[in-house]
DNA sequence: CATAGCTTGTGAAGAATTTCACAAGCCTCC
DNA sequence: GGAGGCTTGTGAAATTCTTCACAAGCTATG
């Protein structure tokens, strides 16, 4: 397939999130202006968007809502649930484990790693904090296709590449650190100084 | 001066993150090719991205890491220190408020608020939860520039809504919800949900 | 069944961003 | 002090992304 920019992959996804409140809400069809109101984007956007998987409207009407419901979550690949798991039971990663959004989006949290014994044993949100040493062993058996990286920034990189080497091929790094992963393996991070620094920039640019 | 695009702001804030650890390390020059090794683009890149604000830079040497660090800094806003609010002290903005990231990175946590009387007076990180109902006057107060929103996603509008008619013009939002702003306010929400789904995309349309 | 009124899907145009490529400048060393 | 070896800064080219604009198609209605 032609390539898909990532800005577009976003996009599918904040369709969705608008896509199911439409639903909720009772509604039936949904045209690309409607959703492109809520998304903050334009209509020929969202039609551009779509187009790259195919065709999903009717002309004069619309999008039946829960047709293109079921239409992006088997684009975005959300037909069956994802296993993850997270490494780093501090503080970001223990609110991450507990966290509800994660179920509700077709993700499990099937594993929780950290090094301090002390924290070893807890459980959060029903999901028992393991020993760091046993993530090859869990990954192998229980097969999560994500993880989720808590740890300290200094040990982000090896802890990449344990879980490269025990077959993870998508990563999402909360450390404030440059991540490298070999080719094939998709390496997202969420920096929090970088999403501060840029409202920062916008605030001394301000007009 | 000439628009400066998000993707230019946040290599910025990513180069002053290797230009620290550049300098932690000793090293008294870098080149546009080295400190796009760090970050994963080109030598050009880096160029052009320092280019639009001014030169930086010594033919045949690189730039100065510290000088480069001071000149990002400034471009950046990050010259004084910004005072920011937490709205919502649960599981994430508790960890955020603890989060030691945030004051090495010029950023001091003057509030947080919740609703829930029960996390009233709760000590994080030596700044005391407060009841929500303060945040206006705490905000004219201590003028802070931005707020962290850490609520529910359905609390999230009304509480960007107080915040910026309290004076904020730059909000970070954690909350899943698409919120909408005035003019002149700046509005980055960081979607948990929509980084997971861009990470099943490409594990489902892997090669 | 023809017409009116919408809305999609999509090439083409336009805008923005990234990459190229090279002149200009600086440092070192002989 | 001139030559050689690097590296910057930047127009121009290339690429990527967004917006435009309209033919085509669907529904409803009389
Ligand atoms: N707290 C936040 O709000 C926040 C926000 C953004 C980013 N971060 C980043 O997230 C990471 C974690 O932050 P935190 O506040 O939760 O810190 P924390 O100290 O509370 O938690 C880190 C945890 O990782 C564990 N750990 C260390 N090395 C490990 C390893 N090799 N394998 C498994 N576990 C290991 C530690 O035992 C600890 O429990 C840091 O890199 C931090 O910079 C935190
Ligand atoms: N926990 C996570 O890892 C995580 C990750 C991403 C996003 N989020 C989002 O962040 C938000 C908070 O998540 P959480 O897990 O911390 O939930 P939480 O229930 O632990 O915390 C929410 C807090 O907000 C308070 N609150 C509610 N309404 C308020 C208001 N109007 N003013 C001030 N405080 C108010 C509540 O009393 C509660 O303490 C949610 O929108 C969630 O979807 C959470």
């Amino acid at each position: 397939m032609k390539h898909i920019a990532d800005s577009t992959v976003r996009r599918l996804s904040l369709y969705l999130r608008f896509l199911e409140e439409f639903e909720r809400h009772g509604h039936a069809t949904i045209s690309s202006g409607e959703l492109a109101r809520s998304g903050g984007t334009t209509s020929a956007q969202v039609r551009k968007d779509l187009s790259f998987f195919g065709s999903f409207g009717k002309r004069g009407l619309g999008y039946g809502v829960s047709d293109l419901i079921a239409s992006l979550r088997h684009i975005l690949g959300l037909e069956a649930r994802w296993p993850v798991v997270i490494v780093g039971a501090g503080k970001i990663g223990a609110a991450l484990a507990q966290y509800r959004g994660f179920g509700t989006h077709g993700f499990d949290v099937v594993g929780v790693y950290d090094t301090d014994p002390a924290r070893v044993g807890e459980a959060l949100n029903g999901v028992p904090v393991r020993p760091d040493a046993q993530l090859e062993a869990d990954i192998a058996a229980l097969r999560p296709r994500i993880a989720v990286l808590c740890v300290p920034g200094e040990a982000a990189q090896p802890v990449l590449d344990r879980v490269v080497a025990a077959g993870i091929r998508a990563v999402l790094n909360f450390a404030p650190a440059a991540l490298t992963a070999p080719e094939g393996v998709t390496v997202r991070t969420v920096n929090m100084a970088t999403e501060l620094e840029v409202l920062a920039f916008a605030l001394t640019n301000a007009p």
